[in-house]
Formats: C-alpha cells, sequence, structure tokens
DNA sequence: GCACCTCGAGTTCC
DNA sequence: CTCGAGGTGC
C-alpha cells in the first residue's frame, strides 16, 4: 500500500504537522485564509489516512494515541471553521447524524451468493472431482481463506471514493448502511484504485467484532443488565443496525475484505486473473485482506491447511466458523458457473460447531463438598464440537437468573476452551409461554436440610456437615488428594452404599474379605485398594491438612499451615490472631479454620483416623526440603499445554522442589511459561505481556542442570529415564 | 477503597 | 477452564 519512501515521506510530514498544531486554538484556524486551510487540512487528512491503516489495517501503529488525537482534533478544529474545505471522504466525516426510519433498500451491483458447506476432507475430495470434471483439467490450483462469521458486506467505490454500504440482505437486494459502515476504521473512505485503472468497484467482505472486543462487551451490558449477545457475529450484525453512528463507531467493529466481486473498465478474468491477484489489489488500496490466504497446489494440500487452521483458530482474535475454498483462477469461475444457490468454484468446510441449540429439559442441584448447591442443566442430548453433550454447569442461581434461563427454553450451548460446556444464554424468541422459571430449592435435595444463603454469597448451602452428599464428596476429595488409586467416584459409591463406610476413617478398617465379595471385584483390585489406601498414611502432612476439607483451605493454604505447624496439635490449638496474621491467610480463612476444629464430628473423625496410625505431623521429607538448595526460589512458572515426559502435576512438584513457585495463571509476576503441546490462551496472554516461554526441551535442560545438587529431582528425572 | 493477584471449588465427556 | 471470593498492597 504505502512504499517505504512515501513512508518515510508521511513521517516527516507527520512531525512537521505536529509541530504546527501544537497550541494553536480556534482563533488561529479562523484568521487563516480559505486556501491556506485546504492546504494543511489535505495534508493532516493524508498522514491521518496514513495512521488509520497503520493502526487498523496493519495493527502497527507508529504514533501514540495521544499524537493521533491531537492531529485528528486539529483536523476537526479546522474544518469547524471552514466548513467550505470539508470533503466526504475527510477522517472526519466517519460518524454522521443519528437518524430515525428505515434503512434503504438497495439492488447490490453484483449478487452475493452463499456457499455450499461441506465437513469432512472427503467432502473436499468429492467437489474437487466435480470441478476438475466439468473444467476437464486434471489439475486445479486453489486458495484457501478463513471463513469470517460475521456480517456479510457489499462496498462500492467510485472515483477511489466509498460511495455505498449495503449489507448482504437476499444476496440481491440488500439495505443501504453506508453511515455505519463509514465508521469502520479498517474500511478505506478513499481508496487509491485509479492506480489499478478502476473507476468503479464493488468489493465484498464480512465485518465482524474481534473476540477480544466482543468479550468487553458483554461484560459491559452485564455490568448494565442489558440482554447479551449469544456470540461475535449477533454482536456485529446487532451492532450495525443501530441508528446511531456515534454508538457503532465506538463498538470496535472490524472489516476483512476477500473479494472483487465487479469492477470496471477493469474486468475480472480479463485483467484480474487470479483470486490472489485479487486479493493483492485490495490489500495494495488500504483494505484488510484474510490473514491466511494460501494457494494450495492440490486438494491434498488444501485439506492439510484446512485441518490447521482447525487447531489454531482458537488463537485468531476473529470468530470463523470454517474455511473458504476457491478455485485461484478467476476465469475457470464464468466456467464452472453457478447452480441455483452457490457458485460452483467455490466451498465453505465448516468447522465443527461450538455451538449448538437445544432444549433445557430440567435443572437439577447438586451438592458437592463444602454443601455448596450447583445447578445442572438437564439438556436434550446435541452434537456440540464433535461430542454429545446432555449435561451443563449453570454455576449458581444468580447466573440463571441473569440469563433468564426457564426450564423448557431453547438454549444455546457452547463448549469453552473445546471441554466443558456450558449456556451462553436462551433463545428469548422460541419461548411458547410455557417455560418455567428455576426455583432454588428451599431444602437439600439429598438430606432434607433446609438450605441457607449468605447475603452477599452467590452460592446457596446445605448447612448440614452429616449430608450423606458431602460425605461422599469428601470421600472422592481425600482419594483425589492423598492419591489414592482406585477411590474415585465409582468406588466411593459403592463402599457408602454397602455402608462399608460410614465416616471418612472407615476406610481405613476396611475388610478384605467383605471387598471381594462386591460384583466386578476380585482379590488383585481389593488387595491393590488396600496397598493405596494404607500408603496415604505416609502423605506429606500438607496433603493430610488439605484432605481434611476446610473451607477456604487447599493445596497452597495447607503449605502454609505445614510449614507454621509443625502436627496437627499445635494447629488445633492455634489462636484465631496467630492463624490471621500468617502471610497469604486473612480473617475468613482463620475463622473457617476455628471453627472446624470446633465441631464434634469433625475432632471425632481426626481422633478416628490417629487411631487407625493416621498421623497428623510433618513428614521427615518435609522437614529436610527446607534445606536444599533453592534454585528457583522466588520464581512464578506457569505451565500450559501437554507436556511429553511429565503430567502437569508431576512438572509443578519439579519446581516446587527447587524451591519455585507453580501458579496457574499468567500475570506480570510470572517468571517464565513452559509451553507444551496444544497450549491454551496462557501462552498468548503470555506473549501479551511480554513474559518468557520456553519450551518442554528448554525445561528438561533447566531440570538437569538444578538435578546435581538435588537428590529427588535427580531421581524422577532417572526414574523417567531422561538421565 | 480499589486493583490486582491467588486460591478454591466446581465441572463435561470419553 | 472459569467464576467467585479472599488476601494484599497501594
Amino acid at each position: 500500500m504505502y512504499a517505504t519512501a512515501e513512508e518515510k515521506e508521511l513521517q516527516q510530514l507527520t512531525d512537521k504537522l505536529l509541530e504546527l498544531v501544537e497550541g494553536k486554538d480556534e482563533n488561529y484556524w479562523k484568521s487563516l485564509s480559505t486556501e491556506e486551510a485546504s492546504k494543511i487540512a489535505e495534508d493532516l487528512r493524508k498522514v491521518i489516512r496514513y495512521h488509520d491503516y497503520k493502526y487498523y489495517v496493519q495493527a502497527n501503529p507508529v504514533i501514540s494515541d495521544y499524537q493521533y488525537d491531537k492531529l485528528f482534533h486539529a483536523l476537526e478544529a479546522l474544518e469547524r471553521a471552514h466548513p467550505e474545505i470539508v470533503t466526504p471522504d475527510s477522517p472526519t466525516q466517519r460518524i454522521s447524524p443519528a437518524f430515525t426510519g428505515e434503512f434503504e433498500k438497495v439492488k447490490h451491483l453484483a449478487e452475493m451468493t452463499s456457499l455450499e458447506n461441506t465437513y469432512s476432507a472427503d467432502d473436499l475430495r468429492e467437489w474437487d472431482k466435480r470441478v476438475k470434471q466439468l473444467l476437464g483439467v486434471d489439475e486445479v490450483e486453489y486458495i484457501v481463506e478463513p471463513k469470517f462469521d460475521g456480517a456479510s458486506i457489499e462496498l462500492v467505490y467510485e472515483d477511489d471514493i466509498l460511495v455505498r454500504g449495503v449489507t448482504r440482505g437476499d444476496g440481491i437486494v440488500g439495505e443501504d448502511i453506508t453511515m455505519n459502515v463509514k465508521t469502520i476504521k479498517s474500511i478505506p473512505l478513499r481508496a487509491d484504485f485509479s492506480k489499478h485503472g478502476i473507476k468503479r468497484i464493488s468489493v465484498r467482505g464480512e465485518i465482524v467484532m474481534p473476540k477480544s472486543v466482543f468479550e468487553k462487551l458483554n461484560k459491559e451490558r452485564e455490568k448494565q443488565g442489558l440482554s447479551l449477545f449469544a456470540n461475535p457475529r449477533n454482536a456485529a450484525a446487532g451492532t450495525l443496525r443501530l441508528k446511531n453512528p456515534a454508538e457503532v463507531a465506538k463498538r470496535g467493529l472490524d472489516c476483512y475484505t476477500y473479494q472483487i466481486l465487479y469492477s470496471e473498465p477493469v474486468k475480472l478474468c480479463k485483467d484480474i486473473k487470479t483470486q490472489k491477484q485479487a486479493l493483492e489489489i485490495l490489500a495494495d488500496c488500504g483494505f484488510k485482506t484474510p490473514p491466511i490466504q494460501k494457494v494450495c497446489k492440490d486438494i491434498e494440500e488444501v485439506i492439510e491447511t484446512v485441518l490447521k487452521a482447525q487447531k489454531e483458530r482458537e488463537s485468531w482474535d476473529f470468530e470463523a466458523d470454517g474455511m473458504v475454498v476457491k478455485v485461484n483462477d478467476i476465469c475457470a469461475w464464468e466456467k464452472l458457473g453457478e447452480t441455483l444457490h452457490h457458485p460452483r468454484w467455490a466451498v465453505a468446510y465448516k468447522f465443527p460447531a461450538k455451538q449448538a441449540v437445544t432444549k433445557l429439559l430440567d435443572v437439577v442441584w447438586q451438592v458437592g463438598r463444602t454443601g455448596a448447591l450447583t445447578p445442572v442443566a438437564i439438556l436434550e442430548p446435541v452434537e456440540v464440537g464433535g461430542v454429545v453433550v446432555s449435561r451443563a454447569s449453570l454455576f449458581n442461581p444468580d447466573l440463571i437468573k441473569q440469563k433468564d434461563i426457564r426450564i423448557g427454553d431453547y438454549v444455546i450451548v457452547e463448549r469453552a476452551g473445546e471441554t466443558i460446556p456450558y449456556i451462553v444464554a436462551p433463545v428469548k424468541e422460541r419461548r411458547t409461554g410455557e417455560e418455567k422459571p428455576v426455583e432454588v430449592p428451599t431444602h437439600c435435595p439429598v438430606c432434607g436440610a433446609p438450605i441457607v444463603k449468605e447475603l452477599d454469597e452467590a452460592v446457596p448451602r446445605c448447612p448440614n456437615i452429616n449430608c450423606p452428599a458431602q460425605l461422599k464428596e469428601h470421600l472422592i476429595y481425600w482419594g483425589k488428594v492423598l492419591d489414592i488409586k482406585g477411590l474415585g467416584e465409582s468406588t466411593a459409591n459403592t463402599l457408602l452404599k454397602k455402608g462399608f463406610v460410614k465416616s471418612i476413617a472407615d476406610i481405613y478398617y476396611l475388610d478384605k474379605n467383605e471387598l471381594v465379595k462386591l460384583p466386578g471385584w476380585g482379590l488383585k483390585k481389593a488387595e491393590n485398594l488396600l496397598t493405596q489406601i494404607e500408603k496415604s498414611k505416609e502423605a506429606p502432612f500438607y496433603k493430610k491438612i488439605t484432605a481434611l476439607g476446610i473451607r477456604h483451605v487447599g493445596e497452597k493454604t495447607a503449605q502454609l499451615l505445614a510449614k507454621k505447624f509443625k502436627n496437627l496439635e499445635e494447629l488445633m490449638n492455634a489462636s484465631f490472631s496467630e492463624l490471621a496474621s500468617i502471610p497469604g491467610i486473612g480473617p475468613i480463612t482463620a475463622t473457617s479454620i476455628k471453627n472446624f476444629f470446633k465441631a464434634e464430628q469433625n475432632v471425632e473423625m481426626i481422633k478416628e483416623l490417629e487411631k487407625a496410625g493416621f498421623k497428623f505431623e510433618r513428614t521427615p521429607e518435609e522437614e529436610m526440603e527446607e534445606q536444599l538448595p533453592k534454585p528457583l526460589e522466588g520464581q512464578n512458572v506457569v505451565f500450559t499445554g501437554e507436556l511429553e515426559h511429565f503430567k502437569r502435576k508431576e512438572a509443578q512438584h519439579l519446581i516446587e522442589l527447587l524451591g519455585g513457585n507453580p501458579t496457574n495463571s499468567v500475570t506480570r509476576k510470572t517468571s517464565f511459561v513452559v509451553v507444551g503441546e496444544n497450549p491454551g490462551s496462557k501462552l498468548a496472554k503470555a506473549q501479551k505481556l511480554g513474559i518468557k516461554t520456553i519450551n518442554e526441551q528448554e525445561f528438561v535442560e533447566l531440570l538437569k542442570k538444578y538435578a546435581e545438587n538435588n537428590e529427588e529431582v535427580k531421581r524422577i528425572l532417572q526414574e523417567k529415564g531422561i538421565l
């Protein structure tokens, strides 16, 4: 778009103008002649256009926002002082006054068709076969671009000036939303088409809302109690229909252009021969074109490209629902022609849907380990992102109220981070009036105790610490924290149902002869479980504290406690102020600890455990660890993605052995991030904050280096066959 | 009093 | 992974 020499010139002009406008007020601008004013205004427009391009199209600004604003405000003041010099393509003309009334219906210069969808590599191969057959050739070159999920738009330029922006509508007639389109800064108001010999052109693009903007917008709307947009596409489409362009300008829309629909006197096929060339012309005229536009020599390369994109799409800041594959040679387009609805020269490859709509059949309430009641949506099974989902968490009652979710509603289900499904919003348009509001239970669904809800807490709770549901969850938690393999949900259920376990301590008195009688249990399984349970007595002290399940005391807090107190007796006798004075523990956690040891059942449970030979005190290793060298002391380390050699837990344990602090979220305090296969959003955050990242190999090198002085680390590495 | 960070708790499907 | 809430430091 801009040649290097030109950029240099524009930057010099920018500096000159910044100096010129410094400290100038209305009176100064008024004192200029029309001629002088017009000359300065043209210069200002030129540099503002340039900086808009750098910022909104290239995302690579070269001046500060402050400096930009200065130039922009100067142009505004200058145009106010001399209204006669305002031109329609001036950057100040992006925002027109609001209006009441309807958007005008306009016929497109060229029809905007929709694409046929495909869903698999085989679908693509079949399409490829048809294309070759129709063209009578054995080789076809394709080009692959993202299929933006936004609002399709036709932009018409005459003599380089944007004259019209029209929604897709039915493909033949759309609505004229020029005023709103003009507010989008990645769409040039003036584009240098004449350089390419083009006088009149119709360009197709997609208006999208960047994911980051969408999230911010919804958060704000939530705060204001407004209804939420289900996805960036709806948000973009909704925004374009606003009657007030000033509002539209604030929403941060973006536009990618990806097709020349029509141009004169320069003609498609005759002068513009390939899609790639068309994209290059658009880019050269200052448009934002697709970030992926890969020319592929055959369909196999196409398939490779779309599958790679499917993996990477999470990291894009725009939503894409698939990839578009086009025949690169534009002359072939005419030969291939169109079916009733779709062109034959392009096809869409759709990603497995991340969202789906299904019916909310019921809401059931689960009782957690702490007695927290969590609403879970029972859904009519529906496929989302390749798996069938029938349940989804609703987090808490406030959220249900906020989103106004009712039983019987059709709801939009999404799988966050590719895994856990949650409900985005109800589809209110599909309501029949039969829908029932979700009632928060007044009594625990498991034990029947009356439910309590603290005034400023979001979750209702079952207060009964003897509630069977809580015992079950505690048992599972006990198994998880103390790493008792075989004590998971199903075993916990069986043990409780058979009456073998009435309190946690009972697991240390299990009878092998009874266990083997259980259906599906053999001698091996029973022995393994008993060995694992016995082994849990040797767990570190802090894990034992964690396993108690004191509210607000998880692994980290338990570590603090285990450092301060060498056994449970000391901890139990600690006063409130003694606890609250530990850094990391505040009044609420301290109260919770005191309350835990006040409760009769808990003291009883501890006594029973101790009777079974369960010792609540530091292990010799824990005492020793204090004295080991700590090369990573004070470093916060975050893991993302999967590692080849270690499970996440193991890797974190190694960091701890070296005195480092493994944490779960990337912040400015993070020292470095270890990036494995398929990293999540943490990698993006680290890059944004400029935090150092290392790969697994570098991580292993680091461990090897420190292993020399640390027996435990050495042992683990040897076990893994790394050393 | 607020912003920021950290921790705990709860969760789906296979 | 995400949300809510506790703790800390300005």
